[in-house]
RNA sequence: AGGCCCGUAGCUCAGUUGGUUAGAGCGCUACGUUGACAUCGUAGAGGUCAGCGGUUCGAAUCCGCUCGGGCCUACCA
C-alpha cells in the first residue's frame, strides 16, 4: 500500500498515470481490520441504517447489485462523515427455489436426484453448497468497496432469523391470519409447489378456440361450448350460462351430457358469464380454472382432479388418457372429439396465459391443500403508511401504483413443495390435528405427545425476506440494535421487487413492531446495456462488475453507476462513460500529483482558512467549494445521485482543475507570489476529496493520506474525516461575480484567436471596460492573470483603439487590437451571421418589453432582468458593428 | 381492458414552483507536446424539446388529443 500517510509521500513518488489496481483492495482489507465499519449499539451519535436487499447466498453479484450496492454504501459513508452512527447491515437469502433448483441441476450431473438421497441428505448438500459459495458476496462486495459492518452479518436461514420465522408465523396463526386449507393454487408442475400470485407471469399466446358440441340431455338439441383447453373437459361438471341469455332460456334446470365421458353436466345460470364471447355458454372445470373454482363454490358444484401435480392425467381422467402428459392429452382428446363428431370447429385465438417465472412452463391451476396468509388488514398499514408519509416511495411516482397493489391484494400462499427453506412449524398428532407451535417441544406439550409429524413444505423465501428490517436486528427480542437502528432508515432495491419485497417488508413491520421499516425507499431502474438493451445470458450482453472493477476500477464503476441514477429512469451502462470517469480519476489523481509537486514544503492541509487575507483567484475558489458541499449533500438528501455527482465532477474538473490550477501557476511558481496559496491548494483538495470519497473511496483515501497536514482533520482515515459542509465565511458573490466575469473574458479572448485565424502565438493587446466598477477593479487587479491565460501583451482598461475587433460578454466590453490585419471572408461571414442572429434577439426582446401585458402581468425581476438583458444585447450589437466596421 | 413511465444535440441523458440565448458527458471538427494529466488542453459545429390543439403576457415545463416506445396490473372461457 503506498498510503502510508508519511511526509515522505510526494509527488516524486507518484506514478504519472494512475492504478487503481495498485490500492483498492489493499484499503478495503485496511480499513476492515481497523474496524472503521463497525456500528455501535447503544450510541450518542444519531442512528442511520441501511438493510441491504440480501443477494442469493449462492449466487453471483450482477450489475444491478452493483448499482444498489453502490448507491447503499455512497449514503452509509456520507452519513457516517457526517457524524451518523451508520450501521450498512449485511446478508444473504437463502433464495428457496433457485438455490434448490442449482443444487438439484447439479445433482443430475452425478446421476442422482434429491428423491433418491431423501431430505435430511439433500439438506445437508445444500449446506455444504451454501457453505462453499457464501463467501463469494463478500468478496464481490469488497471488491466494490462496500462499507458493511460484518460483525452483524445476517442470512435468512441462520438461528436467530429462523427463530423469526416461527415467531411471526404463530403469531399470524393465532391471530387467525395464516390458514391452511383446499383452494385453487398455481401449481408448477416443472418445481413441483405451489407458487403465489406475484410468481406468475402472463403471455400473451397463440392458441387455440376449439368448438365443441355437448349434446342436452332428453332431447336432439346440441349447444355449442367453446374452450382454450379442451383436455380439461374430462373434469367438467356443468355448463355455465347468463341468466338472462335469451337464445337459452330453455335450458335453465335441464342439462348437457359431457362427451367422450358421458357425465350429466346440469345447466347453471351466472352473471359471470359474457353473452358476446363465444357462444355464451361455459364449461365448469371447477378443479383446473379459477373462475369455474369460484363458480363452482357459489353453486356447489363437485369437482374433478383429472390433472394431477406431475403435469399428467390422473386415474380420473379415465382409463384412456391416465397419465397422459396434459399437453399430449389435450391433442388426444380433441381427436376423440373429432373422430366422434363433436368437434365443431377450431378458431386461431390468442390469449393470456399464466407461465411459471422460475421454469417457464404454463402454469396449471390446481386445487391444493396450502398454508394461506390473510394480507387485506396488513396491506391497509401499508397504504396508511405511505398516504401518511410516514414511509416514503421515492420517485414518488410509484405511490399509485402501491396504492392499487395493496387495495386488491389477495392471500398469499406461503407453502412450498421444497426442502429449501424455513420448514413450516406445524405439527401433526396421528389422529390428525394440527398444532402450530414454535418449536417441537411446545407442539407436543401442546399435543400431549410426542408422536408428531412435521409438515413436510417450507416457507416461501419471501416470507422470511418479509421480516428482514427487523429480524436482522434481533426481534421478536427487544435487542440494543433494534432499539438502536430500527426503523431503519433507506432501502435501496429495484422496482421489480417492489410487491415480493418492499410491500411484505412494510406490511410485516406494521403489524409486528407497530412501526414502518424504513423511513425511505428509493427504487432503481434496471441496468440496462449500451443500446438499454435488458441484460440476459441468452442475449450475451451481461455486463459483470468484477470484470468491470478489474478493467476500471471500482471508483470510476462506482461513480459510473451513481451518475446515471435518475429517478424512475433505467440505467443503460456503456463502457465508455465507465472509461470517462476513469479518466476523472486520473483527473483527479494528477491534480493531486501536479498540487503536490509545487505547493512547497511548508504548505499543509488547513481545518480552516480565513478568507480575508486571500487574493481574488483563492477566495474565489473557496467560495465555490462551499457552495458545491453545500449542493452535494442537498442532493444526496433527496436521492439526487446523478446531481451530486454532476457538480463534483465540475466542481474538480472545471473549477478546480480548469481554472483554479491554472490561476494558481504564477503563485505556485513564484512568478506571481499570493498569500498562502499553497495552503488553499492543499485544503481546497482536502475538502473535494472528502466530499467525493463516498463514490470514490479507494482513490480519495490514497491521495487524501498524501495531503501535507492531513491529520488534522481526521489521525487515521478519509472514512471517518467529517464530510465538508458549507462554510459561511468562504462564500464571497462578489468575488464570483468578478472571476466569472474574468473566466468569460479569457474564454472570449481565446475564441476571438481562434476566429480571426491567429496563430496561439500572435501578438495582441486587449482591452476592456466594465459598467460595474467592482467587476472592473477585479479585472485590473488580475490583469497579470488575464495576460497569463490568454497570451495577450497587455490589458488596459479603457475604450479600445479603432479597428479593434470588439465583443460583449458579462457585462464586459473587450477590444482586441491587432496590427492591422484584413478580414477574412469566413470570420466576416461568421460575424454577419452572429449579429444578424442578435439583430432578430433585440427585436423580440424590445417587442416583449413592450408589450402592456408582459409588464402589467410578469413579476418585477423577470421584467427587469428582461431589460438588462436588452442593454447588453444592444452594446454587444454595437461592438459587433464597430468589428464589422459599420458605425 | 385499466394504470404508470418515457419521447430534448449523432448516442446516453439532465432541465426544480412556467420566466434571459434549452444544458452535460461521450462522439464529431479545427488547433495545440507553454514546466499535473494525450485517460490531456483550447475553441467550435450540432436541437422547429415526437405531433396537433388549449391555458398564459410567457410553455420543453401545465391541460387535452394523436403517434411511437417500455413496464405493471387484469378471470374474457
Amino acid at each position: 500500500m503506498s498510503g502510508t500517510s508519511t511526509e515522505a509521500a510526494t509527488s516524486t513518488e507518484m506514478d504519472k498515470r494512475f492504478d487503481p489496481q495498485s490500492y483498492e483492495q489493499a484499503w478495503q482489507r485496511r480499513w476492515a481490520e481497523k474496524g472503521y465499519f463497525k456500528a455501535e449499539a447503544p450510541s450518542d451519535k444519531p442512528s442511520y441504517c441501511i438493510p441491504i436487499p440480501p443477494p442469493n447466498v449462492t449466487g453471483k453479484l450482477h450489475v444491478g447489485h452493483a448499482l444498489q450496492s453502490t448507491l447503499q454504501d455512497l449514503l452509509t459513508r456520507w452519513r457516517r462523515m457526517q457524524g451518523y452512527n451508520a450501521l450498512w447491515l449485511p446478508g444473504t437469502d437463502h433464495a428457496g427455489i433457485a438455490t434448490q433448483l442449482m443444487v438439484e441441476r447439479h445433482l443430475v450431473t452425478e446421476g442422482t436426484s434429491r428423491q433418491q438421497m431423501g431430505r435430511e441428505k439433500f439438506l445437508a448438500r445444500m449446506w455444504e453448497w451454501k457453505e462453499q459459495y457464501h463467501g463469494n458476496i463478500r468478496e464481490q462486495l469488497d471488491l466494490l468497496g462496500a462499507s458493511c459492518d460484518w460483525t452483524r452479518e445476517r442470512f435468512t436461514l441462520d438461528a436467530g432469523l429462523s427463530r423469526a420465522v416461527r415467531e411471526a408465523f404463530v403469531r399470524l396463526y393465532e391471530e387467525g391470519l395464516i390458514t391452511r386449507g383446499e383452494y385453487m393454487v398455481n401449481w408448477s408442475p416443472v418445481l413441483g409447489t405451489a407458487v403465489s400470485d406475484l410468481e406468475v407471469e402472463t403471455k400473451t399466446v397463440q392458441g387455440k378456440l376449439y368448438h365443441i358440441a355437448y349434446p342436452v340431455e332428453g332431447s336432439d338439441e346440441r349447444i355449442v361450448i367453446a374452450t382454450t383447453r379442451p383436455e380439461t373437459m374430462l373434469g367438467d361438471t356443468a355448463v355455465a350460462l347468463h341468466p338472462e341469455d335469451e337464445r337459452y332460456l330453455h335450458l335453465h334446470g335441464k342439462a348437457a351430457i359431457l362427451p367422450i365421458v358421458g357425465r350429466r353436466l346440469p345447466f347453471v345460470p351466472d352473471a359471470m358469464v359474457d353473452r358476446e364471447f363465444g357462444t355464451g355458454l361455459v364449461k365448469i372445470t371447477p378443479f383446473h380454472d379459477p373462475n369455474d373454482f369460484e363458480m363452482g363454490r357459489r353453486h356447489k358444484l363437485p369437482g374433478i382432479s383429472v390433472i394431477g401435480p406431475d403435469g399428467r392425467m390422473t386415474a380420473e381422467a379415465g382409463e384412456d388418457f391416465a397419465g397422459l402428459d396434459r399437453f399430449e392429452a389435450r391433442d388426444k382428446v380433441v381427436q376423440r372429439l373429432k373422430d366422434e363428431g363433436y368437434l365443431v370447429k377450431v378458431e386461431e385465438h390468442t390469449h393470456n396465459v399464466g407461465h411459471s417465472q422460475r421454469s417457464g412452463e404454463p402454469i396449471e391451476p390446481l386445487v391444493s391443500t396450502q398454508w394461506f396468509c390473510e394480507m387485506r388488514g396488513m396491506a391497509d398499514l401499508a397504504l396508511e403508511a405511505v398516504r401518511d408519509g410516514r414511509m416514503q416511495l421515492m420517485p414518488e411516482s410509484w405511490d399509485k401504483t402501491w396504492e392499487h397493489w395493496l387495495t386488491n391484494i389477495k392471500p398469499w400462499c406461503i407453502s412450498r413443495q421444497l426442502w429449501w427453506g424455513h420448514q413450516i412449524p406445524a405439527w401433526y398428532t396421528e389422529d390428525g390435528r394440527c398444532i402450530v407451535a414454535r418449536s417441537f417441544k411446545e407442539a407436543a406439550a401442546q399435543a400431549g405427545t410426542e408422536q408428531l409429524t412435521q409438515d413436510p413444505d417450507v416457507l416461501d423465501t419471501w416470507f422470511s425476506s418479509a421480516l428482514w428490517p427487523f429480524s436482522t436486528l434481533g426481534w421478536p427480542d427487544d435487542t440494543e440494535d433494534l432499539r438502536t437502528f430500527y426503523p431503519t432508515s433507506v432501502m435501496v432495491t429495484g422496482f421489480d421487487i417492489l410487491f415480493f419485497w418492499v410491500a411484505r417488508m412494510a406490511m410485516t413491520a406494521l403489524h409486528f413492531t407497530g412501526e414502518v421499516p424504513f423511513y425511505k425507499v428509493h427504487l432503481t431502474g434496471l441496468v440496462r446495456d449500451a443500446e438499454g438493451v435488458k441484460m440476459s445470458k441468452t442475449k450475451g450482453n451481461v455486463m459483470d462488475p468484477t470484470d468491470l472493477v478489474g478493467e476500471f476500477g471500482a471508483d470510476a464503476l462506482r461513480f459510473t453507476l451513481a451518475s446515471l441514477d435518475s429517478p424512475g429512469r433505467d440505467i443503460p451502462l456503456n463502457r465508455n462513460q465507465i472509461a470517462g470517469y476513469r479518466a476523472f480519476g486520473n483527473k483527479i489523481w494528477n491534480a493531486t500529483r501536479f498540487a503536490l509537486s509545487r505547493v512547497g514544503e511548508d504548505a499543509r492541509v488547513r481545518e480552516t482558512i480565513d478568507a480575508a487575507g486571500l487574493a481574488a483567484p483563492e477566495r474565489w475558489i473557496l467560495s465555490r467549494l462551499s457552495r458545491v458541499a453545500a449542493e452535494v449533500s442537498e442532493q444526496l438528501e433527496i436521492f439526487r445521485f446523478d446531481e451530486a455527482c454532476n457538480r463534483l465532477y465540475h466542481f474538480f474538473w472545471g473549477d478546480f482543475c480548469d481554472w483554479y490550477i491554472e490561476l494558481s501557476k504564477p503563485a505556485l511558481f513564484g512568478d506571481a507570489p499570493r498569500p498562502q496559496v499553497g495552503d488553499v491548494v492543499l485544503t481546497v483538495l482536502d475538502r473535494a476529496l472528502r466530499l467525493l470519497h463516498p463514490v470514490m473511496p479507494f482513490l480519495t483515501e490514497e491521495l487524501w493520506q498524501r495531503l501535507a497536514g492531513h491529520e488534522v482533520i481526521h489521525p487515521e482515515t478519509i472514512c471517518l474525516a467529517p464530510y465538508p459542509r458549507r462554510e459561511e465565511g468562504w462564500d464571497d458573490p462578489a468575488v464570483e461575480a468578478g472571476m466569472d466575469a474574468l473566466i468569460q473574458v479569457v474564454t472570449r479572448v481565446r475564441a476571438l484567436r481562434a476566429e480571426m485565424g491567429l496563430s496561439p502565438k500572435a501578438k495582441l493587446d486587449l482591452h476592456f471596460q466594465a459598467d460595474d466598477d467592482a467587476v472592473a477593479r477585479l479585472l485590473e487587479e488580475q490583469a497579470p492573470l488575464i495576460r497569463f491565460l490568454t497570451r495577450v501583451e497587455t490589458v488596459t482598461r479603457g475604450a479600445a483603439p479603432e479597428g479593434a475587433r470588439r465583443d460583449l460578454v458579462a457585462g464586459v466590453e473587450i477590444g482586441v487590437a491587432v496590427e492591422k490585419q484584413e478580414m477574412s471572408d469566413e470570420e466576416r461571414g461568421r460575424l454577419v451571421k452572429e449579429l444578424e442572429k442578435l439583430d432578430g434577439d433585440v427585436a423580440r426582446a424590445e417587442e416583449r418589453l413592450s408589450n402592456p401585458d408582459f409588464l402589467g402581468k410578469a413579476p418585477a425581476h423577470v421584467v427587469e432582468g428582461g431589460r438588462a438583458k436588452l442593454a447588453e444585447m444592444k452594446e454587444r450589437q454595437a461592438a459587433l458593428r464597430s468589428s464589422l466596421g459599420l458605425s
